[in-house]
This record gives C-alpha cells, sequence and structure tokens, in this order.
DNA sequence: GGATCGTAGTGGTCTAGTCCATTCCGTCGA
DNA sequence: TCGACGGAATGGACTAGACCACTACGATCC
C-alpha cells in the first residue's frame, strides 16, 4: 500500500499500536515473543491498557498469544475446517492431522421448548445431550453439544460410550444417514467452560456452526452446535452454485 | 438465579455483571434503552471499564447496540444471510427484504501475489478491484471486495457503472457463469474502514466470507472477500453431504 | 411557527496506577 | 546431581479518574 493512507479517517490511538505491531509482527516466525505490554507502552509512549487494547484485537484475528506469566508470541497459522463434517475423521487425516474426539457428556433429559421444536418432538419430550470435544493432533478444536430424540434412539448413551463416532452409531443401529442438513454460521464470545475447554479466554471470539439434519425422508436426525476457536480455525466448504 | 452459583469456574468480575444485564436485558423489548455505563457501575458497586467490558461482549453477540450521545439499547435479532450468493437479490427478496448493492470503486491495478495466484494470472499483472456495499433496506450488511483479471473481462468497469449486477454482466458480455466455488469463513475484527462504512465500531467481531470461484472449465473467475457484521448476521447454507 | 444555539448527558478513549495468578529460572540445600 | 524454594517478570483484572465527540432537547431568537 504505496498510495493515499492515513489520514481521512482518525483513528484511535490503539489502532495505531496494532499497525506498529502488525509490521514488526509479520518479518517474525511463529512463536517467536514479541514486546512485554510494559515495554511497549513505554516505547510507544502510551498506557498499557492502550496497549493492551491493540494486543486484544491481534489476539482475536490470531496473529498473536498470550501466555500469563510467559509473555506474547506470534501465533501458528489458521487452520481450516470442512464445514461437511459428515467424515470428520476423513477429512481431518486427509489434511495430515490425526483426528480425536473426547465425549464429555451424554445424558438423557427434557428437551427445552426450542431444541424440542428442532427435533421435531413435543416439548418436554426425552432428549439425549451429548457433548464433545474435537481434537487434532490433540489440541481442541470445537466443542459440540448435540441433541437428538430419545425416543427415536433409546440406548444411544450406551452405544456411544464404545468409542464409535456418532454417525456411525447412527447408521449401524438404527439404520439412519443424514440425507441433507441446513447449517448457520456466526460469531460469538466464548463463556467460561468454552474458553477452559478449548484453551482460550472468555470473551474470545469464536465461530459458531448450527447444523439441522435430516434423514431421507425429511425427518429431523440432529440439533447440533460447534463452537470453534475463532482465532485459529477459518472453516471451508465446496458449493455448487 | 436461584441455584448453585458463582463458586466452581471462577468467574471474573465483568463477567457477573454481564449475566446480570442479560437477565434485565431479556424480558425487554428491541429498542428498550438499558441503564448508562455509569448507573450501572454505581448500581454493581463496580468501575465503568468493568462495565464497558461487558457490555462490549453483549454487543459482539448482538444483544445490545451503542449509541455514542445517547445510550445503550437492546438490538434487534440477527438476521440470516444465505452463503450461495448467485442470486443475492432473490435471497434477499425472498426474505422480505429490499436488497441493493452500492459501487464505492471499481479500479483496475497490478495484482498483488496473492490475489494474483487465486485468480492464475502472473503477479503484476493487471486485476480490477471491485468494492461494493450489500444492503437489505437500506441497511449495511457487508463489504464485499472482488478481484477478476483484467485481461479477461476488458471494459470490465464501464459495464459495472451502468448499475447491473456483477454475475449479469459476466454472462452478459463475457459468456461467464461461476459453476463452482470453494468458500471460507473465519472471524477478524473490523477495521476503521469497514466499520464507517457498515455503521459499527472499530474492533467489532465481523464474519469474513472468502469465496474462490470457478467456471465450468475449472478455470478461476473471481476471488471476493466478504466482510459481514458479525453482530447482526447469522450466514446460513443448505448442504447435502 | 420555525430555525438556531447551548448545554447536559451519553458513550469513546486514554491515563497511571494497584493487586493478583502464573510462569520462569536461578539459587540453595539435601 | 537433582529437587525444592523463592524472587522477578509476565499477563489478567480492576480502579478512579480525565478529557473528547456526539446526541438530544430545551430555550432562545428571528
Amino acid at each position: 500500500m504505496s498510495s493515499a493512507e492515513g489520514q481521512s479517517l482518525r483513528e484511535p490511538k490503539y489502532y495505531t499500536v496494532k499497525r506498529h505491531l502488525l509490521e514488526v509482527t509479520d518479518s517474525l516466525l511463529p512463536g517467536s515473543p514479541v514486546p512485554t505490554e510494559r515495554v511497549l507502552a513505554a516505547e510507544l509512549g502510551t498506557s498499557r491498557t492502550t496497549v493492551r487494547q491493540a494486543l486484544f484485537e491481534l489476539v482475536a484475528e490470531g496473529r498473536l498469544v498470550r501466555r500469563q506469566g510467559s509473555g506474547t508470541y506470534v501465533a501458528e497459522p489458521k487452520m481450516t475446517w470442512p464445514l461437511q463434517m459428515a467424515s470428520f475423521t476423513e477429512q481431518a487425516t486427509a489434511n495430515g492431522l490425526t483426528a480425536s474426539n473426547q465425549l464429555l457428556s451424554a445424558v438423557r433429559g427434557q428437551a427445552e421448548p426450542d431444541v424440542a421444536g428442532r427435533l421435531g418432538i413435543g416439548a418436554g419430550a426425552a432428549a439425549f445431550r451429548i457433548e464433545r470435544l474435537r481434537l487434532a493432533d490433540d489440541r481442541p478444536i470445537a466443542v459440540e453439544v448435540s441433541y437428538l430424540s430419545a425416543a427415536r434412539f433409546p440406548q444411544l448413551a450406551r452405544h456411544l460410550r464404545r468409542g464409535s463416532s456418532l454417525y456411525a452409531v447412527l447408521h449401524e443401529h438404527y439404520g439412519v444417514v443424514p440425507a441433507s442438513a441446513q447449517e448457520s454460521i456466526s460469531t460469538a464470545p466464548a463463556t467460561p467452560r468454552e474458553a477452559a475447554l478449548l484453551d482460550t479466554d472468555t470473551g474470545a471470539p469464536m465461530l459458531v456452526l448450527g447444523r439441522h439434519s435430516f434423514d431421507g425422508t425429511g425427518a429431523p436426525v440432529e440439533w447440533v452446535t460447534s463452537w470453534y476457536r475463532g482465532d485459529r480455525v477459518t472453516l471451508i466448504a465446496n458449493l455448487r452454485p
């Protein structure tokens, strides 16, 4: 960007700090340390609060990582993650990653009204709530919460504990194969629980993927919400318009 | 909050403030004012900075909107927006919205290396950079930056100024119809320019959609980056796994 | 009646601190 | 040699205030 620049829009000071950091940063390798907050504040003649505001955005973009007690470092590049997750493990291995799932909980309970509506069951009817952690190379990528009708998939929780994947269980034990899905993508700040599971900060921007899938007859099969770290993941999809 | 509370995960104080605001908020109608920052700080026995941190997350989630000089208000619900945008106008009208485009700029210049790579042209070869603002009911929804090969689409900028849509121009004047696309979705904070165009704040979380589309022969047609307000938009897609 | 001007109150930005939790790493002791 | 301890440095959370830009709205003036 050689041409006109930086005068028309009056920008806040923290944004100047951010651009300065961007310049310093992109000649460094991932993992390299960045000057400390107190040093930056002194060097740039500003307060630590202002420096932190700039750092906060760079962390949200996935360019820096902060480690309390240690320092701030240049982050690894984002990884890409496919939208269609019918074959989560396949897709991951295709990218040279070792994918794994960790079952956090699988409980049977009364469905909240919105969940019941999506599953096509009565409000208060029984539904499974399955919470899983998705990992790639043992690093947590996403928290996934799935809801399925308990009446339609009896004993689901027991089958899951054997370690097989949810879709495999649906196919083998119930003969159900998802045929279509509607997905929705939005952003939200991480709650303390998600932040803890995904090893990030409360309030960090997340990519929230909702997946509403149906079988061949058009009946709803499951309703899933996946929370991805926005600073480490880019979702990708192949479309045929 | 009658039940167990505030002990297992030690949460920062601003998160307590946030949850308090969530309760107060969801019994209010969109557009209702929320107490001012100074009042909240006094009521909750905390500092304005801490209240602002809580408000900031609620704004990022799309639950509140802030208007400088006026106050903070309960936000309208998010709108949904389709991923496949081949027929942007159709999709919008289907949702009962009046869609429109505003051409911000259409310039011919040398392609940066990454853009050139995506367009399948030599680095430094000529490319059009087309910047548009997408609106629904005259409210800005997204900023879109498209790159197309200048050699392949001569006089493109002139055709566009006539007001027709990009895809219509490609079809009518060049006989090109996009046949497939790869999309990528990630998050990023708004730059001052995007914030100004979309009437939001610098640093607000955005949904960034990259679209790399190809014609029937597999040759790249365009490379588009769309910036959506994360607090007002949910992207949706229909998939057939 | 209608336009203009002030002013009070709002959110936006920034400062200069404090104290805390965590990490790192050198020193000391067994 | 190896472990435990402790201090120093880091980022995390928070405070109490300052000044600015902007908005709303009433009072004033034509």
